[in-house]
DNA sequence: TTGTATGGACGCAACGGTGCGTCTACTCTA
DNA sequence: TAGAGTAGACGCACCGTTGCGTCCATACAA
């Protein structure tokens, strides 16, 4: 293990924010959670990680889950965009297929999964969270399964939310017992409950 | 591998643990995360709510979590026990929506959800309460789908345990993320993934 | 049957440790 | 000079542990 070296020493700061604080913040963060988990993420860990005064920590942020949801909500945005343009059932069952490696094989996944679990434990975080994060992504994913209804191609047996919910809940799931998500579960989903009534 | 104990020359001295203390432990722990969440749950405050010295804890239980794990096993096993007898559709959809109400209603469901969040948490909390609950409970909710598929009352287009999880999640997720639960969703689930494929 | 010794369960109180969030004092640059 | 930064001490709460004294159910000897 690489034994949490202080970053290279900044140039000093001047009288604006200092972005490569701020990003050092942001990742160090993200290596501690991934590395050691939510349960040793502590403030005064992170800022010795980035080599950072805690003080610069409490004045840009109120908590360490608002670090949390800044790097979420900026790495989930990049490499996690929901397909809205393309509104077609493959788009939605490669969305279901990306999300489900996202939350196992990127940190940010972590993240997600340790920002559910502290929502639970604390209503700030709960309130930040769906604010910040589930709310607007649900936004986008309502449009992105409306889009697909219009353009005739599914016919889900549920409302959107609760299909949603459907689609994605199995796979959050999965990740939060540590079980290994089969292959064709994002597929099956998508089968099961976006296809017209046939019968 | 403790040396030679002294031998019991008196096996039945001492006084019995206080079953009124363990009970008093149990709902005031029960009561406090219900009332003010996880995140205010302290072993201390259990103690002075259940009218405890914080000592009488630590000797019997390792961490608070155990607790919540007690409480959870006896009131589930007693609230929502899985249907392995009658191995029926309509038994497999009841216990989705004995499920459903359990996670919102009961207060036993409110530790459940704490208790997966705390597994994201921590690590030995995610192995005994995949020991203890999740490994037990899921043996016989797959005992339960098996006997079903037998009866040829169902054939599902998963594997055992990704359909227990497409079940099963959906109504997590939707706990978790503090939306409601629509009233259909039990039943379409167990429609869109435990009807044969017919098409 | 009675008296006593045993030893576990319990309450009370204090300990050192850790992270929290705040605060002060100082530095550096635009 | 004002704003952003570093360094580190502070009081607080809870952690998990320990020592000590009390209570009481049992086991056994008188």
């Amino acid at each position: 293990m690489p034994a949490a070296s202080p970053q290279p020493r900044r140039p000093r700061a001047g009288s604006r924010r200092d972005e490569a604080a701020r990003l050092a913040v942001l990742h160090a963060a993200d290596d501690l959670l991934v590395e050691h988990g939510f349960g040793a993420l502590t403030v005064e860990a992170i800022a010795r990680r980035a080599g950072v005064a805690k003080q610069t920590i409490y004045r840009w942020w109120p908590s360490k889950v608002e670090i949390l949801l800044d790097t979420l909500i900026e790495d989930s945005d990049k490499r996690l965009p929901v397909p809205t343009e393309r509104p077609t059932a493959e788009s939605i069952r490669g969305y279901l297929g990306d999300f489900a490696r996202f939350l196992t094989d990127d940190p940010a996944g972590k993240v997600l999964l340790a920002l559910i679990a502290e929502a639970q434990h604390d209503p700030h975080t709960a309130k930040s969270f769906h604010t910040r994060y589930l709310g607007p992504r649900r936004d986008q994913e309502r449009d992105m399964l409306a889009r697909a209804i219009d353009a005739g191609e599914v016919s889900p047996r549920l409302g959107l939310d609760a299909t949603i919910d459907a689609l994605v809940g199995p796979i959050v799931y999965c990740a939060l017992t540590g079980s290994s998500i089969p292959r064709d579960l994002a597929d099956t989903l998508a089968e099961g409950l976006l296809r017209p009534r046939s019968n």
